[in-house]
RNA sequence: CGGGAAGUAGCGCAGCUUGGCAGCGCGCCUGCUUUGGGAGCAGGAGGUCGCGGGUUCAAAUCCCGUCUUCCCGACCA
């Protein structure tokens, strides 16, 4: 490609509404540009850098036994009906768009579960068809509340996403692992390292999911890590270690009294530390107490430190406010734990409150804490669990050593559906090889391809340009000539060069433009193509061109006519 | 959705306080000179000052409304 015929403007400023590198470099470079918020054109070098990323995803997952097809980004809204989840429209959890037209209302696919589920159930009417797994890249929409970063979260994007159908769930989850392992190999050749946690499943559902976190400076997620023995999982997933307070209850110091103290309109955690504050009580002091109902609708009470985030497991809800109402026990703002199993409350602590106290927490009478309560003499404790957001130093649940937080980009999530589409859409039943009648296991797999394109170019660029990985760079080569316009042996030679690598296969830019050459080496460092060549009246008086490695700045002359021997089979 | 900031040429910005010819840098076009790390000189094109209303002899500037964009938070497949 002719730079001088290229449709790119590189831009000496970034544009005030990038923040962040990646958002930057690829908009200075002319890779994308916004039309919207959270809405971007791919020009023809971003285009390239996409193809290469999907050429990468589709040969592994082609590899791997998947086969392409492609969904509709228009569904029909009957469809979201019938899974039940037009009901999460318009949530946070699912900010799908709708567009009406005459056939109807129709959803801009947020994701494809439905679809995929209803297209290829009727497809398939046997156990003999199975295992199968399809996958496709396409343009998804979300209105995101909050549209950031460049590519990192957009309201179009474009994803890659697998789905699986299995005879069973054993089936199920070898075909996940499958697929799993293909992504794990995408961010290998990909340059990233990837982590696989353990998350939460949102709207997508499912019992075991993953997500492929990237360590990033501009992740908006945060991972556990435990560096002993690996445990990994999102902190919306995370637990905590620890054992019950058994052995620390009975230690308490009989002598410490329990005072009730007046204390009107202080609910929360900080009015209740301001209170106490000519004390030296900090957060850490104070038991937090939380009326919930669990995942057996059983109303109780969750006990956890005052200076810790509570996490409650899945299908644990919080009381609303007019729940409190059938429970005199349980004061708003002034919950405590004493007394509350003569009230029908299971008290249920988090690990971290294993130690005796003294607590500061509620009496349990509006308007009144209590100081001095000690765990084992003034209040009880049923069940002992993992409570709170997972922080740094906390146990690991498997090992019991200190974890860590680690700050990443989500790149890809998978989720081991089961049977929550399949029982509800139609058409997902087949013939079992016992003869009788069945539904898929399924299993959903996505990576957000324009996603990567930021992940990528944040993880890989220095404080003049880009500097991609030779598989996704949008060119091989960066061919500069200097001084053509007046030296006519450097442009036959550039030219020459150009034609040569070509015709062997190596996909050149060739920056022919009659433009001063410092304005060719900025712009060669800010596209961040692997390989900068020179040719020049210098190079040529000695019959050779100079090779350069963006990334490490590695010069080496090779002669004219070795060129193409070089550099042939780059990406071969 | 809550808090904050900003919309003036393709991009980055000044001008607004105190109303009076719409500017600067980069980029773009023409010519000449230059040419190994974002060249120089000369000439030129390009604007509904986001949009609507109001005040005024006069509005980029003051007032009201509205749209858009970015940041922090909430949320997040």
């Amino acid at each position: 490609m002719r730079m001088s015929r290229l449709l790119v403007r590189t831009l000496r400023e970034a544009p005030a509404d990038a923040e962040v590198a990646s958002h930057q470099l690829l908009v200075r470079g002319g890779y994308i540009r916004r039309l919207a918020s959270g809405v971007y054109t791919f020009l023809p070098l971003g285009m390239r850098v996409l193809h290469n990323v999907e050429r990468i995803i589709r040969e592994e997952l082609d590899r791997s036994g998947c086969q392409e097809l492609l969904l509709p980004a228009l569904q029909p809204i009957e469809l979201w009906q019938v899974s039940g989840r037009a009901a999460l429209f318009g949530s946070d959890a699912l900010p799908a768009m709708t567009v009406d037209a005459r056939g109807g209302t129709f959803v801009l696919g947020p994701t494809h579960e439905e679809v995929v589920t209803v297209t290829v159930g009727p497809e398939v009417d046997s156990y003999r068809q199975l295992p199968l797994t399809v996958y496709q890249i396409q343009v998804k929409f979300r209105d995101e509340a909050r549209p950031r970063f460049g590519l990192l979260r957009t309201r179009e994007l474009i994803m890659a996403d697998a789905y699986s159908f299995d005879v069973d769930k054993e089936a199920m989850q070898e075909s996940y692992r499958t697929v799993f392992d293909a992504y794990l190999r995408i961010f290998d050749r990909l340059g990233l390292e990837a982590t696989p946690v353990e998350a939460a499943s949102g709207a997508i559902g499912g019992d075991v999911n993953h997500e492929f976190m990237v360590p990033s400076a501009v992740g908006e997620d945060h991972f556990v890590s435990c560096p002993a023995c690996g445990y990994a999982a999102n902190v919306e997933a995370a637990i905590r270690g620890g054992a019950g307070g058994a052995a620390t209850e009975g230690g308490a110091d009989g002598e410490v009294p329990v005072v009730e103290h007046h204390t009107p309109e202080r609910p929360g955690i900080d009015d209740v530390v301001a209170f106490f504050a000519g004390d030296g009580v900090t957060a850490a002091d104070l038991l937090k107490s939380m009326a919930v109902f669990d995942a057996e609708g059983r109303p109780s009470l969750v006990l956890l430190a005052g200076d810790r985030e509570a996490r409650l497991p899945d299908g644990w809800r919080l009381f609303e406010d007019d729940e409190f109402a059938d429970h005199s026990s349980l004061v708003k703002g002034y919950i405590g734990p004493t007394g509350q199993q003569e009230h029908g409350i299971r008290v249920i602590a988090d690990f971290g409150v294993a130690r005796p106290g003294p607590w500061i927490t509620g009496a349990n009478r509006q308007d009144r804490h209590v100081s001095g309560a000690l765990l084992g003499r003034d209040f009880a404790v049923d069940e002992w669990g993992s409570f709170v957001e997972v922080t740094t130093g906390d146990p690991c649940p498997r090992c019991g050593e200190p974890v860590g937080l680690v700050r990443s980009v989500e790149a890809a999530h998978t989720f081991q559906l089961g049977y929550k589409y399949s029982e509800v859409m139609p058409g997902s039943n087949f013939v079992a090889e016992d003869g009788s009648e069945a539904i898929f296991s399924m299993a959903c797999y996505g990576m957000g391809v324009s996603r990567l394109l930021a992940v990528v170019s944040e993880e890989n660029h220095d404080d003049r340009g880009l500097v991609w990985p030779a598989e996704v760079a949008p060119f091989q080569v960066h061919l500069a000539a200097l001084g053509a316009g007046r030296v006519p042996e450097v442009a036959m030679a550039a030219d020459q060069v150009y034609e040569r690598l070509t015709v062997a296969g190596v996909e050149v830019l060739y920056d022919d433009r009659d433009v001063s050459p410092g304005v060719k080496f900025a712009d060669a460092d800010l596209l961040g193509v692997p390989v900068r060549m020179l040719v020049g009246a210098k190079g040529l008086s000695r019959g050779v061109v100079e090779w350069r490695s963006r990334a490490t700045g590695e010069e080496r002359d090779l002669p004219l006519d070795a060129v193409v021997e070089e550099l042939a089979g780059l990406r071969s």
